[in-house]
This record gives structure tokens, sequence and C-alpha cells, in this order.
DNA sequence: CGTCACTCTGTGAACGTGCACAGTTTGGAG
DNA sequence: CTCCAAACTGTGCACGTTCACAGAGTGACG
């Protein structure tokens, strides 16, 4: 006769109750950490808990509750850009590392195209999570009024310009970039030009703000080569550009690493040393920083942090406390390394 | 008087059914696309459904099934390695995609402590998710053991070598590491050698094996160096390990762009020209290839595929199809830019 | 001794769904 | 017309938990 081992079915508070001769409720209080139970008691739950090897059932506790214990990170971002851009990453690994500690799942929810913004919406209406951290968000981006139609509790990382009362947290672009702007004019640089990225997103444009501040009267609005994106080619070409308007240029802000990267190519494509003719900053401390010859002077994004303000922001929204209305700004050091 | 709005509850099957003047059965089997349901009362549901707002409540659902419609992404790094490499975000991108599609959701774990190894371990026995993708993996991991005993559906990526029945998809490094050197052999060059990494990994022994399957005769033991990691800084080491012991090296296989990276700096500092003097292949063609200079000729690992694969491969299982026991090796087509 | 507050415990009713089963209608074959 | 299978529909139960409530015991106080 062969004995077929029966599929270990999973203990239930029932059975942890019938162990430890006690009812569901007394069990459910010790699971909970209620008052109200004699030490007794709990004792012997305990032990009847690591005996039938009881953990509770999630989904039952959901269906009650009304909750469902998980946070979504929604990325709105084509999967090339996720890949390429380190902070994405890194928000990622800060908001997981908070949230798992409170006991809370991270379930991942990339938007790429149309379809995936309806599945999305979908997915945030069916009460799947108890909150929501979006990264990246665009102007006008849907997802925006879906978040505020649920009043889901939800936290930005970073600060699309319609964004109404919805928290944020995120770093001040523009006192960020003042302050390595001053510390390159601090360098004796006399002829100083920025590469300005992304100017249609406040990230760009508060860049640029800052350049200016620092500046102040001595700014050269013929010193500004504008780009599209933070990308290495655009730092190339933004380059060459100022070259072109400024052979003496002395020193320059690039408004990302990758940008700073394409103009280090493009200076050396011209036959200039960095930091010897030239002094060079970055700004968001990527990987790019270090992998550059000589490596970057840039502003570091504190990206796990961001990630882990938010799930934090979103965890005291669950848990019923206000959140600062005016959001969240991290400190951004500065890291001094060889360009400048 | 004040009418304060009443906090929307969710719409049930319930309220769908009485919209529709059908029973919760009926309701039920339109919305799992069941048979045995008249047109009619199949369009008055539908129309009901759009009218009330349904959303199937997955907690319910959950509980009767017994099971989370979730699947969990582990990746067994620490953090500063998911951030650096590339291939991770890809896999987890890959996985996404598919999952979602699939009405799945993904719940990403990060192990990096052993605090950390416990928790997981707890939340899968938990079962909250139906299936687990692992992502590296170790020698002797102890979420191999949890995943084997709780005879979760499962699909690693990458092959640790203790790993016996579970599935897995990855990559043949080895024939990959042969057709590249074989590829470098075709340019013309005469000594030849590589820098070698993480043999105590299958993929970097793989990797060193395709090398001497491609020489063949010709292989001279004395042209591989060994480093530890897959890193920047092993590769200069590397590459000035090999100078050391033969000046005349005209070709190198590095085990990774990030080595390759470390290699090429190696040869500027020592005057050499790429590809002029010696010529030189990575492996993952990963962001490191494009941003060297010369961009390097590497061998394509299809993270985003691997990911994919891996999320197939579970949902396979959970569909209750027989698996291939050996294994999925996705292609890895040669990306030949200019570094040789 | 009665009353009250406080601590502790057990019980039944939800939560929203799928599934087995029992019932009803329909239509075709004998 | 009878019989029977097939198509369709409704109902009760189960899933595992929390919560409100009821009830029992204990001690303090008047």
């Amino acid at each position: 006769m062969v004995t077929i081992p029966a599929r270990r079915k999973r203990a239930t508070i029932h059975d942890v109750a019938v162990e430890a001769g006690v009812s569901r409720g007394t069990v459910s209080r010790v699971v909970n950490n209620e008052p109200y139970v004699s030490e007794q008691a709990r004792t012997a739950i305990e032990a009847a808990i690591e005996k039938v090897g009881y953990v509770p059932n999630n989904a039952a506790r959901s269906l009650v509750m009304q909750r469902s214990q998980a946070v979504g990170f929604i990325v709105h971002e084509p999967h090339s850009l996720f890949l390429d851009d380190p902070n994405i990453g890194g928000i990622l690994l800060g908001a997981n590392t908070v949230l798992s500690r409170a006991d809370y799942q991270m379930v991942s929810l990339v938007i790429d195209s149309h379809r995936d913004t309806d599945r999305v919406a979908r997915y945030l209406s069916g009460g799947f999570v108890d909150g929501v951290i979006m990264v990246s968000a665009r102007h006008e981006d849907p997802m925006i009024r879906v978040v505020e139609k649920l009043a889901l509790p939800a936290a930005f990382v970073g600060h699309p310009p319609d964004l109404r009362q919805l928290p944020f947290v995120g770093i001040d672009n523009r006192r960020s970039a003042r302050a390595i702007t001053e510390r390159l004019i601090g360098t004796g640089r006399r002829r100083i030009g920025m590469i300005a990225a992304a100017l249609d997103r406040d990230s760009g444009a508060d860049r640029l703000a800052g350049f200016t501040d620092a500046l102040g009267s001595r700014f050269d609005p013929a010193l500004v080569a504008r780009v599209p994106l933070y990308t290495f080619s655009d730092g190339v070409e933004g380059m060459r550009a100022l070259l072109a308007v400024a052979p003496d240029i002395d020193g320059v802000f690039a408004a990302s690493d990758a940008v700073a990267a394409g103009a280090l190519e493009a200076l050396r494509d011209a036959g200039r040393s960095v930091p010897g003719d030239v002094g060079i900053v970055g700004f968001d401390d990527s990987t790019w920083a270090l992998r550059t010859q000589p490596q970057l002077s840039t502003v570091h994004q504190p990206a796990f942090g961001l990630g882990a303000a938010a799930a934090e922001c979103v965890l005291g929204q669950l848990r019923g406390e206000e959140q600062p209305a005016d959001g969240i700004l991290l400190e951004t050091p500065i890291v001094w390394r060889d360009s400048a």
C-alpha cells in the first residue's frame, strides 16, 4: 500500500485555537497584539502558533479589513529609460525597503503605452493597493486624475507642475544647481556656461534658474546651450555649440552626469583638457560620474532616500497622519571629484 | 443641512446581479467566461457591470480559490549591485510585462541581509505568492531550500550549481564565449588572451571554457589573467597583468563589459591603441559597452527576454503544464562595434 | 450584599467570491 | 405524448479572518 503524502494544508487560526485550547477570538487578539489577553493564554497560543506553523492568511484578512497591505510603485517611463536611469532603481529600492519593514508589499507597475495606462487605472480602482508611489509623473498625467478621484493615499517623487494638493518628495533643483555653480565659480573660472536640458520639465528649468541665480549680473544668456534630453549625445552637441559660441569658455555646468560625459567627449575631440583648460560639473551623482575620465564633480541625488521618504509618506497617510502639504525636500550634498 | 458624501462603497457581484435581474452565480459565470449563459443574460450583465462600475474583489477571490494571483520576484544581491547591474532591471521589466499581461501582479523582494532571508522565507510560506522568480541565487542559497520545501512553482534566472530539478532560464555562456572569441580570431589577431573573472560562478567558469574551446591547440594558459569580480577595477588589474606577461598581446576577451572598460583604461595608460594595437571584446552588452571609447564589441545578454521567459515558465507551471527539466537557453547575438 | 468598572473570553455575523448541486426550461428523439 | 439530455439559472456553503457584542469572572467601594 502506498501512502500518498496529503498535500499539507495551511494551518488556520482555528487550528491554533484548538491546539491552545482557546477560541478564535483570543488567538486573533494575540496575533494582532491587542490587549485583554491573559499571560497564560498568550504563551499557550504563541507555543501553538509555533507548533502548527501558523501564518495569517492575507486574503482573508484583506477581505474583512477592506485593505490589501500593498502599495503600488508606478513608473511612468518607457522601458528603455527605466534601464538607463540609475535613479529609478535607487528609488525603487528605498521604497521597497521601507515598505517591507512595515509588512507592506510593493507592487511594481510600469506604464509604457496607453494600453498600460488603462490597465493600471483599472488596477488601482480594483482595490489591489492601499496607496501609491508615483515616479516621474508627466505634465497632465492621467494617472494623477485617477489617484485624485480614488482619493488614494499617494506620494509623488518629483513634482509635476500641475500637481495640486498631493504630497510629494523631491530635491531642490534650483538651490542645488546654484550651490554647485557657486562652487565652480569659486575655482576661479571666468567664462562659465551651461548645457541646459529637459527645459520642459521642472527639474530642467529649475537647474537653469539656479545657474542664473549663482552667476547674477555675470550671467550671459549666450553661454547657455539648450538641448532636449538628459543624454550623452545631447551633451556632445551642447558642448560643441558652446565651444562654437565661446572658444574661451573655461567652466561648464552640465544639467546631468550623462550630459557632462558627452561634454567631456566633445572637449576631448576639441583638444581641451579637463580640468586644466575647462572645469566641468554635472548633476545626479550617477554611475556616469565614476566612469568618466576624469571623474565628475556633481550633485548627489539621494535616490534611495527619495524612495524611502515617499514610502514613509504613504505609510503615514495610511496611519491617518496629516502630511505636509508643501512636500518634502531632501538634502543634496555636493560631491567634489576631479573634473573641476 | 449639509450632505456628507457617503464614502462610495465598491460594487459587489451582488449589486451587479440585482441590477441585471439575475443571480450571483450567473454573474460569476459571465465574469469568468464560463459557458451556459444565455446571450440575453450575458448582455444584461455586461451592461450592469459597466453601470455600477464593478471590479472583482481580489481578496475574496484569493480566499476562495486559494491563490493570490501574485508572483514573487526575488533578487538576492546587495543593493549596490542591484543598481549597478543593468541586467537586473531588464529582467525585472521583462518579467513584469509578461505577468501583467496575464493579470498577475509582481511583488519585488530584495534580499540584502540575513534578516531579509528570514523575512522573505516567511513571506513565501505565507501564501502571498503563487510562484517565484529567483534572480542570481547563490551556491547553497537557503532560498532554494525554502522554495523546494514549499513546492512553489519557480523559475531561476541563471543556474546555481547545486540547483537540482528546478527549472531555469539562462544563456549558454560557454557557447557565447566561444563564438565571440572565434569572431575575434577572425579579425587576424595572433596573440589572444583573456581576463577571466568570477570563476567561482558558473557564468565565469563557462566563459573561460568557451574561450579555450575557441582557441583549441593555440590556447596558452599564460595568457589568462584571473580576477575575482566582473568589475572595472579588476579589468584594469587584469589587463596590466596580461601586458606584463605578454607585451605583444594583440587580442583580449574580457569576461564582462565592465572588465573590458577597465582593460581599455589600462591599455590607454600603456600607450596602446584600440583597436589598432589590440582588439578587445566584452560580454553583456551593458551600458558600459556604449560609454567606452571606442565602443565595445560584445555579446548581447537578452535581459528582458530572460525575465519574460522566467515569467512564462512560472505561469506555465501554474497552468499545470510540464516544464523542460533541463532549462531554457536564450540566444545571445554578438554585437560588433569598434573595439575589435 | 449590591453595584460598578475592568479584564478576559467565546460566539455569530459579516467580508465577496467560486463551486457543487439542485432545480427549471427547452428541444429533439422515440 | 413521454422521456431524457442539454442548456441555463438560482442557492447554500465554504474560504479564514476581524469585529461587535455578550457574557463570565474579579475586586473595589459604598
